[in-house]
DNA sequence: CTGTTAGCGCCTTCAG
DNA sequence: CTGAAGGCGCTAACAG
């Protein structure tokens, strides 16, 4: 019995047994090696004395934690609340439990919780967009990491297929007729925001390239941008995440301009949020499947990261171009 | 040096001082007693050999794990997604950390997921709808426990004033000339929605009571109710959450009716997405704080859990009930 | 104020 | 297949 929690310990279920304690460590563990008699006579009498493995003591003896480390830098983010969840889930098919951290928006947060918990995984996911690669990685001292939604040069990682999406994206705003499609792009510091910026370029050359931004990935960002984008004369826009997006709408709507009628807009991520009121369209990023994959490298050797599909949702922001009224 | 992941020990630092492996740990914790001219050497080589506690070695040594275990059902819901981050920004800022589980929904999760992490917290806080009272309470083992917008007999809880919401809510609707103010209630096994149900039912009295639902905590829980809604000449509704009532909003716009020339519609929670679009009015429910305040129930004794404030926030999807065009 | 000693609960050689 | 012994890194008496 364990003094301070009052709960059963292996040697409690070994004396009630009259065997010893390595029998009991070795029935309760993976690869000892008992009969399956005792085994069987192991479990039952763990489940009647309601015991349950101290994982603390269990991770100093064999210096696994059987835990994995999650940095998403902001929980209320749908997109990332996703990820969050789908990594849960995974891991804890695997037997791993998962430590989220969220580290509000801030570089200097990302690093201070990769230094707390190192010690306490086995492993990280980072979706850390913020903190430079050489303190990532400094700061990661070896410890097995897979980064998500972002590039850091050593580190594998799993990205979804941006070039892809936004080809999507504009082909269905040039099939629709809009000849200059504008880019509102996300947060400079972000590698995400660079990485999608660059799909954009690649994907429409000058002249009729129409940057706008950077702006925050929030609401307001999109808010802040609309005016401008009015300005350009542009009849359609890219929005740098749906977030982003449905604040542009709501300006463009405020400004008496209708979407999709005067402007069609895309946003990026595929969230639901983004569908409560007026469905946007949206290049969908998987958002769990991602999550999973990234735990899925960390924990099953040999998996392979592969990038993710992206896909273009098309829902009510988008239409054709309307004849200017003059 | 540890031999497995290469990180420097307690040890180190003695050795590297030539000091013992105590003095180190004594300085090193805060009741611990030494000169401060060895304090200072000790956090000084410390910090130069990279040394950081080993939290697992700490926890078998004391008893403690400077960790918390929060439960929430879902955490693609804001509500829960801020609730996370203020009980995990407050836990940090007194030392522990916060072990989320989402538990999906379901009550077989919440008492797996507190049988999982009993072991390794100090503490729990619970956002957990539903499972019952008494295999919470013996899942719990007697660890230390506070419930968020829930009550337990026999556990400390911290609970918004929802009958003070509710008021605010219908008096406003009142004010505004509604004569039947109808409600969707939320899932029947959840206590927050037979709570929130309750202080509807102390506020509207029969006749003029309106009871729709129960309809689940989600946009198509409120999209399927809003024909029913239409049926009863009501004028004015009150849904269990923001969520349900943008489902609502949604279906009835489709409908044609408009909100809130049509139907007055009044949210709870007070989340941000709820003005993504058509701006909801709102009794706010405090996320972060309340996690913040039971958080500080379980970790500075003497802490009393008070009622958090709950504020109606008048947007744009009430008004006064227009004459019936015929 | 500091060093020595003895575990915390578990896993893992090493014998038998 | 099973028991005994040692140690993971740290803290907590107990001496000095």
């Amino acid at each position: 019995m364990n003094a301070r929690s009052g709960r059963a310990t292996i040697h409690d279920v070994a004396a009630d047994l009259g065997v010893s304690a390595s029998t009991v460590s070795r029935a309760l563990t993976p690869q000892g090696t008992v009969s399956d008699a005792t085994r069987r006579r192991v479990e039952e009498a763990a489940a009647r004395l309601g015991y349950r493995t101290n994982s603390a003591a269990r991770n100093l003896s064999t210096g696994r934690t059987n835990a994995l480390g999650l940095l998403v830098p902001d929980l209320r983010n749908p997109f990332f609340a996703e990820i969050a969840k789908g990594a849960q889930n995974r891991a804890r098919g695997r037997g791993h439990a998962v430590y989220i951290a969220d580290t509000n928006l801030s570089a200097e947060a990302e690093i201070e919780a990769i230094e707390m918990m190192r010690r306490d995984v086995d492993g990280f996911v980072l979706c850390s967009p913020w903190a430079e690669d050489e303190r990532l990685v400094a700061a990661l001292q070896g410890v097995p990491t897979v980064v998500l939604h972002r590039e850091v040069p050593g580190l594998p990682s799993v990205t979804a297929d941006l070039h892809d999406g936004m080809r999507q994206a504009v082909s269905h705003l040039r099939a629709l007729g809009h000849p200059r499609i504008a880019y509102v792009s996300g947060p400079a510091g972000s590698w995400n925001a660079r990485a999608r910026l660059s799909a954009y370029e690649a994907e429409v050359a000058e002249p009729a390239r129409v940057v706008l931004g950077p702006v925050a990935d929030q609401f307001e960002g999109g808010v802040s941008v609309a005016d401008a984008l009015l300005a350009t004369g542009s009849t359609a826009v890219i929005a740098y995440n749906d977030i982003t997006a449905l604040g542009l709408v709501s300006r463009l709507t405020a400004r008496g301009v209708v979407v999709p009628d005067r402007m069609s807009v895309i946003g990026f991520d595929g969230l639901d949020v983004a569908t409560l009121a007026n469905p946007l369209t949206s290049v969908s990023v998987p958002r769990a499947r991602g999550a999973e994959l990234a735990v899925d490298v960390l924990l099953r050797p040999g998996t392979v990261p592969t990038a993710l599909p992206t896909q273009l949702v098309v829902r009510e922001s988008t239409a054709a171009p309307q004849p200017t009224v003059t």
